[in-house]
DNA sequence: ACTTTGTAAAATGTTAACAATTTTTATTGA
DNA sequence: TCAATAAAAATTGTTAACATTTTACAAAGT
């Protein structure tokens, strides 16, 4: 795997430059205690999720690979990996030899299912892992609460659907490294509309309860707060 | 992509041998209404999810990507795709730059949960699909209840494996295409205990009842035979 | 005008070579 | 003998070229 180093995201309209270099031009300060690589594949999915989410691909014209490996600057093999994972994800749809697509939202009755399956298994994360929580847990999730709050005050949906997600996924991977995927497949799903929300101060809101009931350690109010996140 | 004939499968030991040609000698008969192409990547994740559920790998050994190649006469890239795939199912784990290895069964906990979510998931599609099933989906559960029952008869595991998740996938599929993504890494999961199973004749019986409950178009025995299955 | 057919372009599927990383093995030193 | 270090091998990550399939478009025929 590579290293990479992003010196620079760029946000343009409708096209997202990432700037990557093998190797910084500067030393940067030395990895705190273990260093966080993260593949290719796994940021470029990261990037094209939060990208559907937010609404900024429709279901008319296919994703390319050619286009895509040329904005990410890297050759078409990451970019299938990414495709495939976000198709496994039911964030897009994979026809052979076609391509991939948008995904369309779940028709209203896999929606419900759906969120009785995110909202159980939110429900079993938070039990199973308030009890060892600690203050470092409480930073992490007021960094995050803070990025939703800013990414709510500009309105960037994009952004907004990565710390929405961010926050959830970290309460599940501190339950479960096990079901951070299939939980991940669930709320992707679920958020395929995402784009259609408009009230952006109810997110913060929603979400700053639900980091208050965690840092009091009030497990029957998190759990309630959460079950009100997930509509 | 590209149309494959198996020729033959060779089952010897530990290996499997897959003579993979791209033209037939003599021309087969033609595809009756329309042509099912699976390609490489779908049939070597196959292929692999039913030998890691019958236990035929152990977590110790990490699966090597250019041994895999080679077994199934194709290069490095499909066999990379399959992997990933399966990791993202949870039949794998992925290690950047270490390669994948055979996923633990989930902790008692977890496992609980997720027959919890399996049973919420498959007593829906059965009750959703129930109303639009023909005769034709009969024959066809009757198939793969035979098939099944001859896997038991020679207790081939992976075989029984296949037709396990064949069965239950069936169901799944023709409630909602687009749960079939999230409900194969539940089962999955679930199933990678696969090889401690002993009592063959059950798992017939089990699935006997599931067939014929749904024949005779019986919800709530169909849910029950179901709910029974999945323990 | 409409359908059909053939050709070219564009897209995905696959492969093999190369790059980077990890693991193993051998060597050197105390 | 053991530990530390360096070279070598093995393995995964990435790329670019090639193969196959699909799609778009134009020409010909009815």
């Amino acid at each position: 795997m590579l290293t990479i180093f992003i010196d620079a995201v760029l946000w343009g309209g409708n096209t997202l430059s990432v700037l990557i270099s093998k190797k910084p031009d500067r030393p940067l300060r030395p990895p705190v205690s273990k260093k966080i690589v993260r593949s290719l594949r796994e940021q470029i999915t990261d990037a094209l999720r939060s990208e559907v989410l937010a609404g900024e691909w429709t279901n008319e014209a296919p994703m390319r690979e050619h286009a895509l490996a040329e904005r990410f600057g890297v050759s078409r093999g990451p970019i299938r990996d990414a495709l495939l994972q976000l198709s496994q994800e039911g964030v897009l749809v994979y026809s052979p030899n076609k391509g991939v697509r948008v995904n369309t939202p779940p028709a209203e009755a896999e929606r419900l299912l759906l969120q009785s399956m995110r909202r159980e298994m939110e429900t079993f994360c938070i039990g199973r892992c308030m009890k060892h929580l600690t203050e470092a847990d409480d930073e992490q999730l007021e960094g995050i609460l803070a990025e939703l709050t800013r990414a709510c005050e500009r309105a960037d949906l994009s952004a907004i659907a990565d710390a929405d997600l961010a926050l959830h996924r970290y309460l599940v991977r501190r339950a479960s490294r096990e079901l951070e995927g299939v939980w991940q497949s669930i709320a992707s799903r679920l958020l395929m509309d995402y784009s259609r929300i408009d009230r952006l101060d109810q997110i913060v809101a929603e979400h700053e309860a639900i980091v208050r009931a965690v840092k009091k350690r009030n497990l029957k109010a998190a759990q309630k707060a959460i079950n009100a996140n997930i509509i």
